[in-house]
DNA sequence: CTGGTCGGTTCAATCAATGAACCAAGGGTG
DNA sequence: CACCCTTGGTTCATTGATTGAACCGACCAG
């Protein structure tokens, strides 16, 4: 049970996929990645997670090969988490997975992702149904919809307000 | 805290599926429940889950509308917990996360999906590559893979090693 | 009456999450 | 230099969830 999470009776891909990123938590964490949060202080604020949680779900992720830890700047020092193509090809799972949350328990749309370019909406996992192909992450532009507070308080959801595609780093105004 | 898991400060659809299906063994038993398992019992020999998480998940996911409990024997009363149309819109979602849990850390298939008829495997989140639409989980045929123990212990893990559909009732061979 | 099955509940022990406090390596300002 | 600030953590006591074993109750079969 090298993860905290052991569902080793299970063979199966699911129950695989789970050790890795079905611990609390660490899907919001990927999904925030995603979205170009990259600096342990801006998932700290934009997540509400303790301290202590973000930093076992960072080195877990890094580990998996989820994430790849890497300095930006030498002095003084700082590392930022940046996604790597493991967690890249999650999309389409949390696409999936936000898609059914929405239709069956939100109301309003809170995020829209579009194909850059052609600008159609996304289909339930990812594809453009106007091109007809799959959208890879980078080209998807993600736009606020209708359900979100237009005026948060934290300056990540401040930044996750504009149009960006996603993995762009965000940019929260700040120094 | 309705749930045990309160991501209340996400404005998100995917915090907000993660509050109905990301505690752990949740989505397991929604795979297995798509797989056709229905009963008390074989969700928990199948799933190795103590008694006590079983019953608690069970019964939030009928809450939630995914499973519905239903009598299927008046005497003795016994109750089936079978999966909603809700639960089956996870599908897409659960195959992808199998994708990718196979892609990146499995090694051998452990279970195929085809498109009942044409027979084609699955695309990543549940296409029929050569139809070309999206095939719902009634016309997906299940068949062990060859990564699978070909003699597994559980007669749950037993069933499931016949193709079959997906949905489709497990016959576990007892009375 | 006895034993067995099914579908649970109860309970003590363990393990994980939480939130507040603390820490340390660097700046930057005066 | 003194002081405070930022970033990225760690530590720790409290609370909450998970675990596994034991127990329970309805029913049936012999």
């Amino acid at each position: 049970m090298a993860l905290g999470k052991d569902y080793a009776t299970q063979e199966c891909s699911i129950a695989r996929a789970l050790e890795v990123v079905g611990e609390r938590w660490t899907l919001l964490v990927v999904r925030d990645a995603l979205y170009g949060v990259r600096r342990y202080n801006d998932f700290l604020v934009h997540l509400g997670i303790p301290r202590a949680v973000l930093a076992a779900r960072l080195q877990a992720l890094t580990a998996e090969g989820i994430l790849e830890k890497r300095r930006y700047q030498q002095s003084p020092p700082r590392d930022e988490y940046v996604v790597t193509e493991r967690g890249i090809a999650l999309w389409p799972t949390l696409r999936s997975l936000g898609r059914w949350g929405r239709e069956h328990f939100g109301e309003e749309q809170l995020r829209i992702f579009r194909h850059t370019g052609c600008g159609t909406e996304l289909g339930a996992y990812g594809e453009c149904p106007a091109c007809g192909t799959f959208v890879p992450a980078p080209d998807v532009l993600m736009v606020p919809g209708p359900g979100l507070d237009p005026d948060p308080a934290d300056p990540v959801s401040r930044a996750l307000l504009r149009p960006k595609r996603l993995l762009e780093p965000i940019d929260t105004g700040q120094v």
